[in-house]
DNA sequence: CTCAAAGCTGCAATCGATTGCACAAATAAT
DNA sequence: ATTATTTGTGCAATCGATTGCAGCTTTGAG
């Protein structure tokens, strides 16, 4: 059995609502009677039952978060970053991932729900159009704060970098290195992420004076195999491409090696620029060109601001989108 | 407000009681009631507090996971496969980062203690040689199940791969490739897994006949900074190796990236295998052999054994050490 | 020396759901 | 028809901690 205040009321002859302002430093229990009483629980082993508390207070001190696929490098060290500042002050974090499918999303987040965490932190799945389980949180004043995959319609904190700006130079940079038929490999416009990373593309091409061909754009949900069947449709045009800006890295990398086997040298024939700087985008060979999207620092930022608002609720919160700087990279695989 | 099983029970004129019941498939309540008590609870937007029912039940359906960093490739594939199981089983799963640092390990494993999480899978970290943070939970009964890094001495499922036969086959297949002379860079000797990794290439060079020489194995913690001293050092000896067996891929990359530097050739004069199947291993130049590591598997499993064992907890469990099967995957850093 | 104001502590209700036990009604057995 | 069973519900306690309010002491002011 586990001690409860009630035994360290027995022992010490005092009521247990004593003990548990001793233990929360109330300041109407004086300072002897707080010693002897911390004293006693420290020797009694007392640990307080944070269910009891949760359940009384009804605060858990846990953030909830929901990405759509954990073991992928951005997302970790955006979790990482989370985990790091929540640790610090107190808090727990519980974690999701949507695989990118909204049934998944939404009963993750009614469950998140009902477990009644203080905060949810989320990067919204590719295909979620509809945002019914968010307004389960806004409705009722749970703090949510979104992280780079944001939901414009709703109001709230949102961690994002640049996603508009950074494709602008990664495209104008292919340009700068001589490109004269520029491809794009995006992603679900559904989502604003990539929707903007195709706008930034299509800027960079026009204020350049080159024309917008709609036949090297393709979009698809990104993976290693899509990236192999959008090279190879590019391919098929005409005129092919001089240099492609993949909206991530795994298609560039599937772009590389298709290239790689068919005899077609990169950068020499064609140029590629990735996106988020995954870890093997430094060491394939070629090296990938890419933007360095600060995830561990976003989540870090995240989590602080989700906790602020937690520990706020009062007042109503100014919301912010916070911009995190990126980096572009230049490695080999656009150096003329 | 919310409304609660009494908020029901008034409506209808039953008592909470015949509430929680229905609600409970309790076979004890008729099969109308039930049904109107259901439907009623619909229509009232009804969800539990499942901050009472854990604190009423002492159980929070919450899985406990401890890991040493959550954005390493390995350990988010386990993370994933861990999650996907528990959210299939009603479970909901806590997250934490040890950073391989034995204060933050301890302390993680009390909050989730206090948590009072159902059941708790961690790999410990590199220097945690002091387990009375796991007593808290053996002592109690709360089930606990070791992933990757186990500790020998305390009784739990462990869920591992054979490091020892894997690191064999490794360094056999180095020497059949023609080896003479091979390396080990390896990791904390104080963790069963790279001890196991360690004697798994002693066999297999003394099993050849080839002598064992001290000055071609090097420890340290297997970072990328750390790889590249641990390749300067074997360098230095009179006689350099032929073939270096790390214990890591991330290692096994430095070693790669630096005699690339210095103008040896890998596999040529060095021939290079590595431990993980790390993403990058497959596309770095040259591609790295490696061991592939089921880590999305491991965590199924991991969860699959503790929700029984969660589910079980009268019957006192049959303790197993579960290999998992691992694949040697031969790439061209070690094929001449 | 008297009375008001602090200063400490205890009482008891409360949070929402669960559950052993009691009990009434309905059904079956004799 | 009477007793024994079964079936369906309700009562009330309980889990452990928190908190508004009341009340007893002590201290201070006049």
């Amino acid at each position: 059995m586990e001690t409860t205040i009630h035994d360290i009321a027995k022992r010490l002859n005092f009521s247990a609502s004593t003990i548990s302002r001793a233990l929360n430093n109330n300041p109407k229990i004086s300072e002897g009677t707080r010693k002897l009483i911390k004293k006693t629980a420290d020797e009694m082993g007392y640990r307080p039952n944070i269910l009891a508390t949760s359940f009384r207070t009804k605060r858990t001190n846990t953030i909830g978060v929901i990405v759509p696929l954990i073991n992928r490098h951005f997302f970790s060290s955006v979790i990482s970053g989370i985990e790091e500042v929540a640790y610090k002050r107190g808090f727990t974090v519980t974690i999701s991932q949507s695989n990118d499918n909204f049934e998944k999303e939404y009963k993750i987040a009614h469950t998140l729900f009902s477990n009644r965490v203080d905060g949810l932190i989320l990067s919204i799945g590719m295909n979620t159009t509809d945002f019914s389980h968010l307004k389960l949180f806004t409705d009722r004043n749970i703090p949510l704060v979104f992280s780079d995959r944001v939901v414009d319609e709703i109001e709230a904190h949102k961690i994002v970098i640049d996603d508009f700006e950074s494709s602008y130079r990664a495209t104008k940079h292919l340009i700068e290195q001589g490109a004269k038929k520029v491809a794009h490999i995006g992603g679900s416009i559904n989502l604003q992420i990539y929707k903007n990373r195709q706008d930034g593309f299509y800027k960079a091409v026009k204020e350049s004076g080159l024309e917008v061909d709609e036949s090297l754009i393709v979009n698809n949900s990104l993976t290693r195999a899509d990236g192999t069947i959008a090279i190879k449709k590019l391919l098929q045009n005409k005129e092919i491409p001089d240099a492609i800006f993949c909206a991530n890295d795994t298609t560039a990398l599937s772009v590389i090696i298709y290239l790689k086997e068919i005899g077609i040298k990169v950068p020499e024939d064609i140029m590629v620029v990735g996106f988020s700087n995954e870890p093997f985008s430094e060491v394939v060979t070629p090296s990938i060109s890419t933007i360095k999207q600060p995830g561990f620092l976003m989540g870090k930022r995240a989590a602080e601001l989700i906790i602020h608002q937690i520990n706020n609720k009062k007042v109503k919160p100014n919301f912010e989108t916070i911009k995190m700087p990126t980096e572009l990279i230049i490695r080999n695989s656009s150096k003329r």
